[in-house]
DNA sequence: ACCTGAACACCGTTCAAGT
DNA sequence: ACCTGAACACCGTTCAAGT
């Protein structure tokens, strides 16, 4: 009964659900939960970290990955479970567009979706584009990642780096082979132009094959599982 | 001088590029073009048309389509076109995804590149696919388009339906073919989780198509052109 | 008939006053 | 020390009063 961070979230996204997110305001969920709005304060720093709790309530509703059985299928389960989990609740794609930085749950499912490649058999330099081709079709938060390591001191960078670098391994290595030029650890990010174009050619020459292919086959060129 | 409905749109798309779309309010905007708040009413009905019209201004910037270059050119311009609107314009796809019906200057777009597809000859079945492809990576608002379908008298579908027709024949050939199984025109819309995992199993080929060919190539499998 | 100030019903968050 | 009501600085939009 007593109030909790995890009653507060729950009951956030249960309004977000129900209503939609543009009826969620503070004042409403302490009104859902009893509540003087000022108590929710002491749970949630601001409605912002509130939304970020909620997005990690969604993205710990994806399946865990299930291991060993080759990374097609690993890769396939795990998206096609996050679409469960964002049609369940619809609006949290579009708050986890409109946030900057990725959440320490978001970056668990990060690594864990680039282990599976890894674990696959890709290059961390392919790892990096495929993680770019699926990043903004699935959860759009990719591109943005360390969009902001121009601005910020290189040493400070380093210890960053080296911090996360325990917690999300595959992430880091991800993000130091961007450098392409490795005048830094870093560098200035990655080329986004680059990365869309190379997302944008791997389905033209797949619609190609697909159009190529088309007279041979009928309606749906490819079996549902 | 006057105030037009084209000096609203512009200021505000002003404001949304240069402070964030969060900064946004209908008494800021009043307040950019010397006006009393209420002004802004004669030339938008309510915040939600202001954005719509934002939204057309976004994408009254992209290129026309290039005629006589063939279909993947024709669309890879487009596309890239789209992105460098979409950069300038940073809160524009959030508002898109943001609104569930579409604006005319939106379908006219997705209408002409239909037709490109067409041209390229591309079936309509195919089309369709391949839209649901890259509409959410470009522009998150196809699988949107007919989804209140069930919700709506068949009649009265039938006459939005040749109406459309008129100015969108491309987008109506497209959503009238979407129904599998031809119970009626417009049927339930199409089948999203299938169309979800073509796009899923389109790349999955894709990136696989890549990862084992990468070892006859250097780090970036493709040439930028 | 047109225009617009004040008002209404909201926000997220601060802060001082009360316990 | 903790808690919380009132207050602050905002919203989008309605509406009646003024011209």
């Amino acid at each position: 009964m007593a109030l909790s961070r995890d009653r507060v979230l729950r009951a956030a996204v249960a309004i977000a659900d129900d209503a939609g997110i543009e009826s969620l305001s503070m004042r409403k969920l302490a009104e859902d939960l009893g509540v003087v709005p000022m108590a929710l304060y002491k749970h949630v720093a601001s409605k912002e970290e509130l939304l970020d709790g909620m997005i990690d309530v969604v993205v710990g509703e994806i399946d865990p990955p299930v291991l060993g059985t080759g990374w097609k299928s690993g890769v396939r389960h795990r998206i096609l479970s996050a679409r469960q989990s964002l049609l369940r609740h619809p609006w949290a794609s579009r708050v986890m567009e409109s946030k900057k930085n990725p959440t320490p749950v978001v970056l668990e499912y990060m690594d864990s979706m680039i282990g599976i490649f890894r674990a696959g058999g890709f290059s961390v330099s392919l790892t990096h584009h495929v993680m770019h081709v699926i990043g903004s079709r699935i959860l759009g938060f990719t591109q943005e990642l360390f969009n902001d390591s121009r601005t910020v001191d290189p040493e400070v960078q380093a210890v960053m780096l080296r911090e996360l670098g325990g917690k999300y391994p595959n992430v880091v290595a991800i993000a130091t082979a961007a450098s392409h030029e490795g005048e830094s650890v870093v560098g200035q990010g990655c080329d986004d132009q680059f990365e869309f174009e190379f997302a944008l050619d791997l389905l033209l020459d797949g619609f190609e094959r697909l159009r190529n292919t088309e007279s041979t086959s009928i309606n749906h060129p490819r079996q549902l599982e």
